[in-house]
DNA sequence: TTTTAAATACCCCATATGGGTGATTGATAT
DNA sequence: ATATCAATCACCCATATGGGGTATTTAAAA
């Protein structure tokens, strides 16, 4: 499965779809669709040898949904590229196909011209993806607001390293009990108890 | 700042560097390069108002880091879309970026005319990424595996509520003492030697 | 000018935590 | 058939933790 001819599998419920599909690639020169199945199950067949450089993957088929069929068929052919190519574009479908281990999410309306380039892409270690698609997972990086200040900001990475009042102390140059004193404050601010609510919210907060 | 034609302000120290990117927008149809700042203090200077579309910026500056510049400067003009252009490519550089608020993120062997096309896709609701920068971002989607077992993995999530062995324990039906086996031996799969730590590395796992 | 917030530091004290060690049962894998 | 692992439970013990206060200095904001 060289870099120069990239061998493509499509997976597909509607047979409209798949036919134009399968013959864009075979009518390109550098693409050849050597498989073209209707639904997960009869993929998962060949699952462990698929011997493809590329697969096309829908979400939404009849029976085993395109994001679990990626899910085991990458499991068992780690250096198989998958696509999720589909209609869906809500968090859910983008977030699980990507941790299903899709390496790009490419929308239905995407161009056959572009198709071919973004197959190209992702061969090159790229992750091809549709703009708004892109543009959501970018975003979900981004940070609210931070409550905490620089100092409180600091000992919450400190205490997520496993760190103690005396270690982080002994880092910061300061007393333990100024530490206890920044962690009580940290607690009030991240409405928490404890070390380990603290850390899952400033984790889930973007906080650190 | 409408979409037909695209004003641009740079960030950038290299002289060289700025000078061609600028001489390369005033000289394409649809852009122009409003500012070319040599630093991120003299971007800052018109916080608050920077008349452009789309900000180019450099990370690696003297004194303040473009990825500070960046975040200081979407806080104050949220409408204004970033795009990181640097060299570059560890982890901590694109994802900070992206916390930063950036929304696109180039490297600079980037081709002048991709450049372009980028930065209209930028426009348009996308998220410009290099090739390997995609890549990087979205396999930080992927799961590992899960070394804890079901039970553990359910107390390591009411760990991170901030329950105690006896609130676990209640919940669970069992007794304090079997919680704080699971989680001596969750602490011994995770490598850890306290909850902060272990709810930590849980999260960046992806366990919980 | 006054207030507020951040960073620093200290005290007391009940209890939660983590390390060490050992044991039983049932299921799964070899 | 046997070994391994998950899940369950128990006891000892030193120390870390969190909740309750209080206080000073400095810098920024109102």
């Amino acid at each position: 499965m060289g870099l120069d001819h990239i061998h493509i599998a499509i997976v597909e419920d509607e047979h409209e779809i798949r036919q134009t599909l399968s013959l864009i690639l075979d009518g390109s020169k550098g693409f050849t669709c050597r498989y073209a199945f209707p639904d997960a199950e009869s993929a998962l067949a060949s699952i462990g040898n698929l011997p493809v450089d590329v697969v096309l993957m829908d979400i939404d088929l009849p029976g085993i949904s395109g994001i679990e069929a990626t899910r085991k068929l990458k499991r068992e052919n780690p250096k198989v590229d998958f696509i999720i190519l589909t209609v869906q574009s809500d968090d859910d479908s983008i977030f699980e196909s990507l941790c299903a281990g899709a390496s790009g999410y490419l929308l239905k309306d995407t161009d056959p011209t572009d198709l071919l380039q973004h197959i190209r892409e992702v061969r090159e270690g790229g992750s091809p993806m549709s703009g708004p698609i892109a543009r959501r997972i970018i975003s979900s990086f981004r940070v609210i607001d931070n409550p905490l200040s620089d100092r409180e900001t600091e000992v919450v990475k400190m205490l997520a390293k496993g760190l103690n009042y005396r270690e982080i102390a002994e880092v910061l140059y300061v007393s333990p009990n100024t530490v206890k004193s920044h962690i009580k404050n940290i607690y009030s601010k991240l409405h928490v108890g404890n070390r380990a609510e603290a850390i899952y919210k400033a984790i889930k907060q973007k906080l650190i």
